[in-house]
DNA sequence: AACCAATGGTTCAAATAATGAACCAGATGC
DNA sequence: GCATCTGGTTCATTATTTGAACCATTGGTT
């Protein structure tokens, strides 16, 4: 691994919990020495990728990177092109939406949006890490990844999130035999507890997979009427998404049921 | 430099006009190896910060960059802060308004709103870099912007975006004190013609300037009306900004006069 | 007030990774 | 059928990175 690489998985030590980061906790976190910590974050710093909070102590992400997000999505307008999407799924639901992007070996929740119907919902944070074993959404993703993806989640540690979370890998190889099949991955309080999340996949113009798209709702809304209407609205507003990027679905994707 | 600040200085060559670039191009605009470009964009697409569009052939701005900027709004959300603020601005002036934050050495717009009322309108790119002397944000970050960040600016090359565009150092240091004095910047066609800009500079929590809002209307439909309504509103929307982000306006800021 | 254990930051010889000229192989143009 | 692009690769030379040890501060404990 490059000094490039080293640097740049840094910055994966930030997430929602851990904003800000001293040099000692990223030493730690990281395994590597401090002198090489701090040389390799001095050198983030120049280039504005972190920044440090006032004049000394700890670093965060710094405004560089806006500028590559912006530009990104000038490449690729998945986010603004799901906004409508989520936003439109959302009302037709009445649940929580959210649009999970792949990222090298990661998941990652990007873009959600909010029913206006019910004072409970299910809250969501932009930038979240999913499990690939744990929520609908990794699920859907790994049922048309590559199978050396796929065994490779299946062989690495499968953490058990909540009390509910399926750590079996041979239980986990038919639910996702199964997103395959039928195109919809569930989930019921893998990563949250009382949280019923459907997904579907997204694929990009290559019909590879790109992400998922995700319906999440409480446990105890998840009535025999919303079982049937959510998995029916993701289904659509999935190959719309799809469609709207420009992707093209792999050709054993199951097609639309008629209504 | 360091091999880290390398890397990134090559994703500084992608823009809204090149957003894919091939090895041999990034080699021509860095003016680095051949094989060090190619061994350094191998390693930045190895931790997702570009990709290669569809099996080989040209690089472009990869999916990890969003998770980075998801994280940096979560930790500094001046982005999501400043879209009502724009939105109003916009509904307010009737024009374009858009939002520059300063990234390093560099000014870069980052957020836009347009006004629903004409038909034409100034349009906005998000992540175009701005030149510091031709723009009102410029002269408005330069108004309070380091003694030396300042000269560094004016003894660098200083380039005519327009023929409008003042490039002597002398002129423009007398817009930037103005822009001191009265707290707001103007440009005239400095970097679009035709384009009639105001600007203001927005200060964080520790005083510093950390970019600018501004409003941008067509030349022709700036009449003395509007230059007199656009300061106002634009003075207060800047402070309200500030404001939002807990920013602090330095001692010398001239206060809003009373109406 | 002395002590201890943190913190961020710095040094320098030794070890390692980056560099660049030259070289492939394929595509495109003439 | 020659020339010139392209992305990609090799390997000895060179320069950078590395890490143990060391400072200076800070905050908490006895």
């Amino acid at each position: 691994m490059g000094t490039v690489s080293k640097a740049l998985n840094l910055l994966g030590y930030f997430n929602h919990g851990r904003l800000e980061i001293g040099l000692s906790d990223l030493t730690r976190l990281s395994g590597m020495n401090k002198a090489t910590v701090y040389r390799l974050m001095t050198e983030l710093q120049a280039v504005g990728f972190v920044e440090q909070v006032d004049g000394a102590r700890s670093y965060r992400l710094g405004p560089q990177v806006l500028r590559l997000a912006a530009l990104r999505e000038a490449s690729v307008p998945i986010l603004s092109a799901s906004r409508r999407v989520l936003r439109e799924l959302s009302e037709e639901t009445g649940e929580t939406t959210h649009l999970s992007l792949l990222q090298g070996d990661q998941l990652a929740s990007l873009s959600h949006a909010y029913a206006p119907q019910h004072a409970t919902k299910v809250m969501m944070e932009d930038a979240e890490v999913l499990t690939f074993h744990g929520t609908a959404s990794g699920l859907a993703v790994l049922g048309f990844a590559d199978d050396s993806f796929v065994a490779a989640i299946l062989d690495g540690p499968l953490e058990a999130r909540t009390p509910q979370t399926q750590t079996d890998p041979a239980a986990i190889r038919r639910l996702i035999d199964a997103a395959r099949r039928t195109g919809m991955a569930q989930s019921v309080g893998g990563f949250e507890a009382e949280v019923h999340s459907h997904a579907v996949p997204i694929f990009g113009p290559d019909r590879a997979v790109l992400g998922a798209l995700a319906v999440a709702a409480p446990s105890s809304r998840m009535t025999d009427t919303q079982k049937q209407a959510i998995p029916r609205a993701l289904r659509a507003a999935g190959l719309a998404l799809t469609q709207r990027i420009g992707g093209v679905c792999p050709p054993d994707f199951p097609p639309m049921p008629l209504p």
